[in-house]
DNA sequence: TGATATGTTATCTT
DNA sequence: CAAGATAACATATC
């Protein structure tokens, strides 16, 4: 659902729309996805423009206007790391941000309403209200994203770096590629489509896996997101990007949510087993 | 009707 | 103790 692909193609689109805008209000029916809390968000951020927009990992990172020369002058003299700078959105499972004119009908699952300067509006709607946006101060965000593994787009993400990951666990792989503190951004497509292209078995003990294996996988990855990016996500159920439009990745699918057809670099069948509580796809004849 | 799906975290279990 | 496994979260869909 929103992994690193679909997150990347609403900041790619999204800054061009918003940045430079000013947050008006914030209207919410769902205050626990609301973080701290909706009176301490609307307190800090109304009024505020919205400077730069980033991505970390599956996170959308508002970057908000600081206070004028003077009045930052008197907020660092009370501790720098207290100025609520930063607007993260986390999209879960089923979560949109939708850009949106005020005059346009609700949409479905409409749970936050970020109303903009000009009568546009950002609505985050989740069908799950797993999804969240926290207010963090600078400090809190360094902490934060520290506490995240490597980016795959990062210089660090280097055969070497994979393979000492790999070389400390006997997990299954899929279960490592997918786990958040160590490499940021892979959800459950990106990691069944990386494993088939690189041929290895989702169930593999890392630490099993050959030199070769380590670097053919890193570029199955690389090139997995990529392509995400290029079709602007897969819309496998619930993923609109910020204009309410599907992306097109799942029409270059080449295993997921392809059990039972045939594989199309064997003509074999393809499987599906449960690996870690979530679905796993593979071509037993492909992977090994 | 009830099992299922996905991301993360809290909690339980080796 | 720490790594790993699993339950919980909310809800439409098959």
């Amino acid at each position: 659902m929103p992994e690193l692909p679909e997150v990347e193609t609403i900041r790619q689109d999204l800054s061009k729309l918003i940045i430079g805008k000013t947050v008006t209000d914030i209207t919410t029916n769902t205050p626990k996805m609301v973080k701290p809390s909706v009176e301490a968000v609307k307190k800090a951020v109304k009024g505020k423009k919205i400077v730069g927009m980033e991505r970390r990992a599956k996170l959308l990172i508002f970057q908000l206007q600081t206070p004028p020369p003077a009045l930052l002058r008197e907020a660092l003299r009370a501790g720098s790391s207290k100025l609520p700078t930063y607007l993260l959105f986390h999209l879960k499972l089923t979560g949109r941000l939708l850009f949106r004119d005020k005059k346009d009908p609700a949409d479905d699952w409409q749970r936050v309403v970020i109303s903009l300067s000009k009568g546009k509006e950002l609505r985050f709607c989740d069908l799950r209200k797993f999804g969240w946006m926290k207010l963090v101060t600078s400090g809190q965000w360094l902490v934060i994203s520290g506490e995240m593994g490597v980016e795959p787009f990062d210089k660090e993400f280097t055969v070497e770096y994979l393979g000492q990951i790999f070389s400390k666990t006997s997990r299954p792989v899929k279960i490592v590629l997918m786990d958040q503190k160590k490499i940021a951004g892979i959800g459950n497509i990106y990691a069944n489509e990386a494993l088939f292209l690189a041929r290895v078995d989702p169930r593999r003990p890392a630490k099993k896996l050959r030199n070769k294996e380590v670097e053919k996988l890193r570029n199955s990855v690389l090139n997995v997101l990529k392509a995400g990016i290029k079709y602007h996500g897969a819309s496998d159920q619930y993923y609109l990007d910020a204009l309410g439009q599907k992306g097109k990745y799942q029409e270059h699918f080449l295993l997921y949510g392809r059990d039972g057809k045939k594989c199309f670099e064997c003509g074999g069948e393809i499987k599906r087993m449960k690996l870690g509580g979530r679905g796993a796809f593979y071509c037993p004849n492909c992977q090994n």
